[in-house]
RNA sequence: GGGCCCAUAGCUCAGCUGGUUAGAGCACCGUGUUGAUAACGCGGGGGUCGGUGGUUCGAGUCCACCUGGGCCCA
């Protein structure tokens, strides 16, 4: 064996059986195993039994796929807060919670059983929806654990459980109760021939050929003088109500033989060609805002017809004034309610035309289904106005028209009777905007959102004519008279608790009224239940009461709800109407949101794009702490940018860390903190500066951490990393830990230093790299990669102030600041001058005016200065004179000691080993060989 | 079309209440080391702060408008 070969078995080099490479696809899942037979997350709950909670409520996901990138950065947000709250020593109960009725599962559902041509009635299509929506909380649950995600999976709520299902109900009897529920007209799209209402999912848009009519409203008091609308469905001119003008658009008033109409300014010549009047003249000119108040006439009913304003009308096409039938279109519904006109629509199930005091007698009973021949409603209105004269013109339209997913055909859109929540009532909308001051919102501007959203809403439309979902347990005479009484529905619901709320589709009106004593009014009535569910923002918007308010380890109101920001309008607003309404205050303390995942073009990713969107494909690849790493890396606030450019990046860091880490392990090979420490007021310079920065880096990222702001705190971690750790602490004291005795001092001094600030660093970034800090933690603590030893046992840091002002900090810190600058830069010349390689090869000079501060520190640290500046050598060459300091140097003098690679003025035997420096010397003599 | 929000080096982020030549980490280029080695050190080149106009002695930082993007509506 050479020299060399023997002189470096004699180094203590780093030793750790922890990998450089984390191996992330295969060892993540044993360790998540390994976790849960430990029951690490009852682990935690235990330790903290006894302290303050801190409560996150889990918003809950759809269950209709797989769980999406999207879905996986918000579940990685929570499962990081809690993993630092719980070290922080906040008891941290977590209950993931699943949202499973909805129509996207029924529509899906119903597709697969249409396609395989089973029958179903509405409780077997429910057992399906059911079995769909668990077969995807199976499969989601799985995914969320390969994250790493903590949480009390045995307790974990779903809304189609029947306790769960039962608060809803009870919610909805609050509601009953205050008297905010109440019933009304809103139109909804109608498949004609499936005799069912449909979704917007269940609607196809194709193209279409419909008639397009010109149609004069005469004015009240104005002879021969009309407003003009253009419609594409004529049918539904028997239902209008009113004529819109857009406010602030200009209309003329133009002059033909026939009479004066009033059309939108930029529209007048397409309008006068399209009726082919010969001439025509503009005699006014006024924005729509003087034309409102006017009223017309019905063409052809006896009903008068006011012009009112709506924003939407456009200057595209047409006439600028727009037919309004509130009863058979969205946009008319909404200008209707606004300006008190009836929502009126007299259409039955069929299609037909329904007799009342206004439908002249040659429509009713007339479909307004497009059939093969054309739509017989289309033909007898065209043909009444064609009658009298009121005709301007008529052509044929293209345009994209909703069809129905089953039967192919155009659905209408037709108003039918729906419950509503009354939102103003006793003053609720303000109450609720009210309370919302009680709240605090990360980013401040969610309040601002929220606000805007709850000001501006309709009355909230609770009713859905679908089958998965919770029923409203309403019962209805027959008359069709509701009989909606809170105390029923909450006997229903204790039923409800007991068996699901399948038994109100399974159970006929007698059994479910069996055991209720119904008021003298409602007594001896044929009653038949209502075939409504509950919009599925209540089932979610009930989890504040149905898993707070019952899960003993959790309390309401929550400390914090952490959705994306889609929610403002959705679940953060749909539970606050239900907590306000039923407890008078907020669910949430604080409500926390985070952007939405883009490409790296900052665009949103979508299916089309081929681009993965499942957390799956990611954590196969790169494995769950690099997408937490991602995650935490981004300012989630804003949009979170995703792409393959970016993850490299993650890698990289994440390898530089994991380096670190193993680096510090490494070092620690047989060190026993018991044994071996020494105490911290006999630690060596170089160990207190690190020491202090690690102070200032856990005060930095527990203050980041406070204020959930994980972008920073990676940036701290890098940053430390690489210019505290890699570049500075861990490149000078190679030379003591790898040269000097095992036992010596300053060896043991700066691995009392590393043993600190790994514990600290790990402990840092558990809650990020929680794989990670488990397993670097292991090795440290055992040796061993899995052991029953868990970091999330160990409490959150305390900033160690003890360093921070000391002599021996803010000495390191200047001559540091004089390495960096200085130092460095008379090396590189070395080094790019070909006069030295590494560094050990120089000898610095300093020159230095005697009576400046920096002369009595470099004084005071000479026998430091070689190795901090990793130099062989360091002379200090004070002048009298007043000079800034001045670093020359040049290639050390002397010989290479083949131990320590430094250069000394001689070297002397040391037996087998040859020559070596004095230093290396007498540290071999000590071996014991 | 409306409400809310975002826009700083190739990437991810800092830049407090407006004030010296706009910072960090990563990447890139060059280079050293081969005793953290599928690692580590040193050096260097990159932004005029999305655009335009304004307020001001002075703006990335305030105002207006525009462009691009996101969420939610229509």
């Amino acid at each position: 064996m050479n020299q060399a070969k023997k002189l470096k078995d004699t180094l203590n080099l780093p030793h750790t059986d922890f990998p450089m490479r984390a191996n992330a696809v295969e060892n993540e899942p044993q360790r998540i195993e390994h976790w849960e037979q430990s029951g690490l997350y009852q682990e935690v709950q235990k330790k903290n039994k006894t302290a303050e909670s801190f409560v996150l409520h889990d918003g809950p996901p759809f269950t209709n796929g797989d769980v999406h990138v999207g879905t996986a950065l918000n579940k990685i947000l929570k499962d990081t807060i809690l993993r630092f709250k719980g070290a922080q020593g906040f008891k941290t109960p977590y209950i993931p919670g699943w949202d499973c009725h909805g129509l996207p599962i029924e529509f899906k559902v119903t597709k697969t059983l249409r396609n395989k041509k089973i029958d179903y009635d509405n409780v077997s299509l429910r057992k399906s929806c059911a079995e769909f929506s668990q077969n995807y909380i199976e499969t989601q649950r799985s995914q969320f654990k390969r994250l790493g995600v903590l949480a009390d999976w045995e307790k974990e709520y779903r809304t189609m459980n029947p306790r769960y299902e039962a608060e809803i109900l009870r919610t909805f009897a609050d509601f009953v109760e205050k008297g905010l529920i109440y019933r009304s007209k809103k139109p909804i799209y109608w498949s004609i021939p499936c005799s069912t209402a449909l979704a917007e999912a269940e609607i196809e848009y194709k193209d279409h050929v419909s008639p397009s009519i010109y149609v004069p409203f005469e004015i009240d008091g104005e002879e021969r003088c009309s407003m003009v609308v253009w419609t594409t469905t004529p049918w539904t001119l028997p239902a209008n109500m009113a004529v819109a003008v857009h406010p602030r658009e200009k209309y003329c008033k133009v002059r033909v033989d026939k009479g004066h109409y009033w059309i939108g300014q930029s529209l007048v010549e397409d309008f006068a060609k399209i009726c082919d009047f010969e001439s025509f003249d503009i005699i006014d000119t006024q924005t729509g805002d003087s034309l409102v108040g006017k009223n017309c006439r019905h063409p052809f009913i006896e009903r008068s017809s006011p012009v009112v304003a709506a924003e939407y009308v456009t200057m595209d096409s047409g006439t600028g004034s727009v037919h309004i039938a509130p009863g058979h279109g969205l946009d008319d519904y909404l200008t209707g309610l606004e300006h008190d006109l009836e929502i009126y629509c007299p259409l039955d199930d069929y299609g037909c035309y329904s007799a009342d005091d206004y439908m002249p007698d040659e429509l009713i009973g007339l479909s307004v289904l497009e059939k093969s021949n054309g739509c017989a409603a289309n033909h007898k209105v065209i043909e009444i106005l064609e009658k009298k004269n009121l005709l301007l013109a008529q052509k044929k339209h293209h345009h994209q028209y909703p069809h129905c997913w089953r039967s192919k055909t155009p659905v209408v859109f037709r108003a039918m009777d729906q419950w509503f929540v009354s939102l103003d009532k006793d003053g609720l909308r303000e109450k609720c905007i009210d309370k919302l001051g009680d709240v605090n919102f990360t980013p401040d501007w969610g309040a601002n959102r929220i606000k805007g959203f709850l000001e501006s809403r309709p009355d909230w439309c609770i009713s859905r004519q679908r089958s998965w979902g919770v029923p409203i347990p309403v019962f209805f005479d027959e008359d069709g008279n509701p009989l909606l009484d809170a105390d029923l529905i909450r006997f229903l619901a204790n039923r409800v608790e007991e068996k699901g709320s399948d038994i109100w589709f399974s159970s006929d009106e007698n059994s479910l009224l069996e055991g209720y004593e119904l008021d003298e009014q409602w007594k001896g009535k044929v009653l038949s239940k209502g075939t409504d569910t509950l919009d599925v923002w209540i089932d979610s918007g009930c989890s504040h009461r149905s898993v707070l308010r019952n899960e003993k380890d959790l309390s309401w109101p929550a400390d914090l709800y952490l959705e994306g920001s889609d929610q403002h309008r959705g679940w953060f607003q749909s539970s606050l109407w239900t907590s306000m309404t039923s407890f008078d205050s907020a669910p949430y303390r604080r409500i926390l949101t985070h952007g939405f995942v883009v490409d790296g073009e900052g665009r949103k990713i979508s299916k089309s794009d081929g681009k993965p969107q499942t957390a799956d494909s990611y954590v196969t690849k790169y494995g769950a702490d690099v997408l937490r790493l991602w995650v935490c890396s981004e300012d989630f606030r804003r949009d979170i940018p995703l792409s393959d450019e970016i993850l490299d990046q993650v890698v990289r860091s994440y390898r530089t860390l994991r380096n670190t880490i193993r680096f510090q392990l490494g070092n620690l090979d047989g060190f026993l903190w018991e044994e071996h420490s020494v105490s911290l007021d006999k630690l060596d310079m170089i160990d207190c500066w690190a020491l202090s920065k690690t102070a200032e880096l856990t005060a930095d990222i527990t203050d980041a951490m406070n204020t959930y702001e994980l972008h920073r705190v990676v940036q701290l971690i890098n940053r430390f990393c690489s210019g505290v750790l890699s570049s500075t602490y861990h490149d000078i004291i190679k030379d003591r830990l790898y040269t000097l005795h095992t036992d010596d001092s300053y060896r043991r001094s700066t691995q009392t230093a590393i043993y600190q600030i790994f514990e600290t660093f790990v402990r840092l970034i558990g809650p990020i790299l929680s794989f990670t800090a488990d397993e670097a933690w292991s090795f440290h603590k055992t040796g061993k990669k899995l052991s029953s030893d868990f970091l999330l046992l160990q409490d959150w840091p305390k900033a160690d102030n003890s360093f921070a002002s000391s002599e021996s900090v803010e000495d390191a810190q200047i001559l540091l600041d004089l390495k960096e600058s200085k130092i460095n830069e008379a090396l590189e010349n070395l080094r790019s001058s070909k006069l030295i390689g590494q560094s050990l090869e120089a000898e610095i000079v300093l020159t230095f005016s005697a009576e400046s501060e920096i002369a009595k520190v470099l004084k005071r640290r000479l026998s430091n200065l070689p190795e901090l500046f990793i130099v062989s050598s360091v002379i200090l060459d004070p002048v009298s004179s007043e000079t800034e300091l001045k670093v020359t140097a040049h290639h050390a003098p002397g010989v290479r000691c083949p131990r320590s690679w430094r250069w000394v003025p001689e070297l002397v035997e040391a037996g087998d080993w040859g020559d070596v420096s004095p230093r290396c010397a007498k540290v071999l003599s000590k071996l014991n060989l």
